[in-house]
DNA sequence: GTAGGAAGCGGAATCCACTCCGCTTCCTAT
DNA sequence: ATAGGAAGCGGAGTGGATTCCGCTTCCTAC
C-alpha cells in the first residue's frame, strides 16, 4: 500500500533529557500565547520569556518561527495524514481516487481555516517547506491512480499552491466566503484535472 | 470594450517637483543595486544611502518595500497590461477566450520568471497586492466570456495563486523545471477550467 | 563516581523593515 | 515678491527575527 512518510514526532531518543523538557516547555508557552493575544502579536522573545528559555534555545530546537509553528501544527497533521493512510474511507485508502482527493482538500482545508492565522503569521508555505512532503505524495499516487493524462506534478502545484494561508486568508476574511466555497472550489479544480465534465454546481454531489 | 484600469504611471501632476526627482532617483539606485547585488543583499538603508534619501523619503514615497519593488516592475506591467487591452491577438482583444488566457498566462510568467527573485525578497504575493487587480479582471472576463460552467472567482485564485514568486522559483531552481513546462502547466489548467477534454500532450497545439 | 567532550544554553549583538516627528522646501494666493 | 501652510524630508528610534559564542550541563566510558 502507500508508504508514506509520516510528521515525524521527534521523539527523545537522541535527544538531552534537559532538551526534552525545555522543547516541552516552549511548545505550551507558545501555546498558550497564541491563544491568548493570537500569534501574529506574540513575538519570539515573548515565548522565550514565558517559557522561561534563551533565545538559542528556540532556535536551536525549531530552527525559526515557521519551525515552531509547525511544531505546534505538528499533532493535527500527524492524526490527519494517519487518517489518510490507514482511516476509513472516503479519506483513506478502499474509496476511489476521485473521492479520496475530495476527502483530503476538505479535510486539509477545514484544519488550514484553524490555523491560518497562525501560519500566516509564520510565513512559510505548504508547498515549500517540510513535512508537507507526505501530502505532496499523497496526491501524486491518487492523481495518478485516477489516470487523467496530465502533467501530475505541475497539478499537484495548483492544487497545493491555494493552500498559502494568506490566501486562505483573503478568500474567507476580506471576501467573507464560507469554508464550503472554498472547500466546493478546491474539490471543482480536482474534477476539472481529472477531467469530470462539470458538477452541474452544488446539487451537492459529494460530501 | 473592455475597461481595464492599466498599472497607472505616478505621473507628476499633483507631485512635487523635489518629490518627483527623488523618486527617480531612488528608483535608479535600487533598480542599479538590485541589478548589482541580487535584491536579497540590498536593503532598504542601502537604496535610501546609494540614492542620497533619508528613510522616510522611501517610505513616504513607496509605502514598503513591495511597493518598491512594484514600482520598478509597473513599466513591464505597464507595456503588458497596454498589449492586454490594446495589442494584438493572441493576447489583445480578437482572438478566442481560451487563445487569449494562453496567451495571458505565457506573458506573464515570461515576465515573473525575469522578476521572481527580486519579488521574493520584496515578499508580496500577485492575488493580493495592489496593481494586479487589472488581472483578476481581465481573467474573469475571458473565463466568463468562454461560457464554462465554473465558479470564475475560485478559478482565478488558482490561475494566480501559482503566481506566487516564492513558488516560480522553487519550479525553476530547485525542481529546475524549464520555463516553458510552468508555461505549458498553466495552460493546461485553464484548459481544465475551460473543460476543454485533454491537449494530447505537447503536440504543440498553441502557442 | 568521575572526567571529558558533545550537546545544549542564555542572552547580548546584529540586521532589517518600518515609524515618528521636528525641520525644510515648494508653490500658490495675494 | 512673499508669506503661509501643505507636502516633503532626514535620520534616529523601535520592535522583531535571527545569529553568535563563551559558558554549562548531561551522560557516557572508564
Amino acid at each position: 500500500m502507500e508508504e508514506l512518510p509520516l510528521a515525524e514526532l521527534p521523539t527523545a531518543q537522541t535527544e538531552r533529557a534537559d532538551a526534552a523538557s525545555n522543547r516541552q516547555r516552549i511548545l505550551t508557552a507558545a501555546t498558550a500565547l497564541f491563544e491568548e493575544r493570537g500569534a501574529e502579536n506574540v513575538s519570539m522573545q515573548d515565548v522565550a520569556k514565558a517559557a522561561c528559555v534563551g533565545m538559542g534555545t528556540m532556535y536551536r530546537r525549531f530552527g525559526d518561527r515557521v519551525g515552531l509553528t509547525q511544531a505546534l501544527l505538528s499533532e493535527s497533521h500527524r492524526v490527519f495524514q494517519d487518517e489518510m493512510v490507514r482511516g476509513l474511507p472516503p479519506l483513506g485508502p478502499g474509496a476511489p481516487a476521485r473521492e479520496r482527493l475530495h476527502a483530503f482538500g476538505r479535510g486539509y482545508l477545514a484544519i488550514l481555516d484553524d490555523h491560518a492565522p497562525t501560519l500566516a503569521a509564520a510565513g512559510g508555505h505548504p508547498l515549500l517547506a517540510g513535512p508537507e512532503e507526505a501530502y505532496r505524495m499523497h496526491l501524486g499516487i491518487l492523481l495518478r491512480e485516477s489516470g487523467a493524462a496530465i502533467d501530475v506534478d505541475y497539478a499537484i502545484v495548483t492544487l497545493m499552491a491555494v493552500f498559502d494561508s494568506r490566501i486562505h486568508l483573503h478568500l474567507r476574511r476580506e471576501r467573507d466566503w464560507p469554508l464550503e466555497r472554498v472547500q466546493d472550489g478546491w474539490c471543482a479544480l480536482v474534477d476539472s484535472w481529472l477531467g469530470i465534465p462539470v458538477a452541474p454546481r452544488p446539487a451537492q454531489a459529494d460530501r
